[in-house]
DNA sequence: AGATTATGGTCAAGCAGCTTGACCAAATAG
DNA sequence: CTATTTGGTCAAGCTGCTTGACCATAATCT
C-alpha cells in the first residue's frame, strides 16, 4: 500500500471514528469539518478568516460554516475587542461539551490503535507526523 | 497538534504535492481522486464496483468518475471475461503514463520528507500506518 | 488631515461531485 | 424456470464549496 493511501486511510478512519463517537455521545448535526473548526476556536476564539485558513477553504465557506454552527448553538459571534470590522467567534457551553466529547472519542480511537502497534509507537508516529506537516491546513476535501 | 489533525495535514499535503507533480508533468484534467482510482486499476483492471469500494463512494459516483476518465482517455471499458454484466475498466497507455508520473511525484515528496525525519523513520512511519489502517477505503471527502 | 488601498466579513449565484431512487441485464439460488 | 441477487447505468436532487460583488473599518500615504 502506498504511503499516501495509508495516510489517507488512517486519517479517514480516525476522523470517522471520532465523528461516530461524537454522535454516540448525543451531539447531532455536526460534521467532521466542524470538529476541526472547534479545534481552532477552542482556546480563545478566532475570526472567520482564521478558521478559513485552518480548514484550507475560502472565507465565504468558513463564514457559512460558522453561520451553521451559530444556528445549531455551538458557537456565537462576538464583537472583536481590537478590530471593529472583525468578529470573534467563540464556543458556547454546548460547543465546549462537543469538543470534550470529540477529545474523548479521539482518545478511545487512539487507544485502540495503541493496542495494535504499542503506545510508544503511537507517540513516535505522532511526533514524526508533527515534524512532517507542522502547520498545514486541514483540507476537508480535494 | 492533535493526531487526527496531523494525519490529515500530512495526508492532504502529500496528496497535493503528488497532484502538483502530476500536473507539472503535463497531465491535465486529473484530480487526486482519479489517482486513487488508478492505483486500484493499475495491476489488471477492476470493475466499477471495485473502484467504488476502494474510494468509499457509491457505485454511481464511481461510474461517473470512470466515465470522465474514459472521456479524457485515461482508461477504457472492456467486456469482463467471466461476467457479461460486468465491465473491466483498464488503464490506457496514457493512464499508465499518468500513474508512473504520480509515482515519481510521490517519490519526490517522500524524499523531501525523508530529509527532515530520516529515511529509516519514514519506513517506520509507513509500516505503522499500514498496521493501523490495513484496507480502509480512501475517502475522497467527508 | 483627507484620500487611497488593504483587510475582515457577508450576500448572492453557480457549479462540481456526491447521494438516493429507479431501472435493466446477466448471474445465481430455490 | 421462476425469484432473487448482483453489476452497471440513467436521472434528479442536494450539499458544500467556489467566484464575484459589495460594505465597513483599518492601515497607509502623501
Amino acid at each position: 500500500m502506498a504511503l499516501s493511501a495509508a495516510l489517507l486511510a488512517a486519517a479517514g478512519e480516525l476522523t470517522q471514528r471520532i465523528h461516530e463517537g461524537v454522535v454516540a455521545r448525543g451531539f447531532e448535526g455536526v460534521r467532521p469539518a466542524h470538529g476541526f473548526a472547534f479545534a481552532r476556536l477552542a482556546p480563545d476564539g478566532a475570526t472567520v478568516g482564521d478558521v478559513a485558513a485552518h480548514l484550507g477553504v475560502t472565507k465565504q465557506a468558513a463564514s457559512q460554516l460558522v453561520e451553521e454552527l451559530v444556528r445549531k448553538g455551538y458557537v456565537e459571534r462576538r464583537p472583536h475587542p481590537d478590530d471593529a470590522r472583525a468578529r470573534l467567534v467563540v464556543l458556547t457551553e454546548l460547543g465546549w461539551a462537543c469538543t470534550r466529547a470529540a477529545e474523548e472519542a479521539a482518545a478511545d480511537a487512539v487507544r485502540a490503535w495503541a493496542e495494535v502497534v504499542g503506545e510508544d509507537e503511537m507517540r513516535a508516529l505522532h511526533a514524526r507526523l508533527a515534524g512532517i506537516a507542522p502547520y498545514g491546513p486541514i483540507r476537508p476535501a480535494w
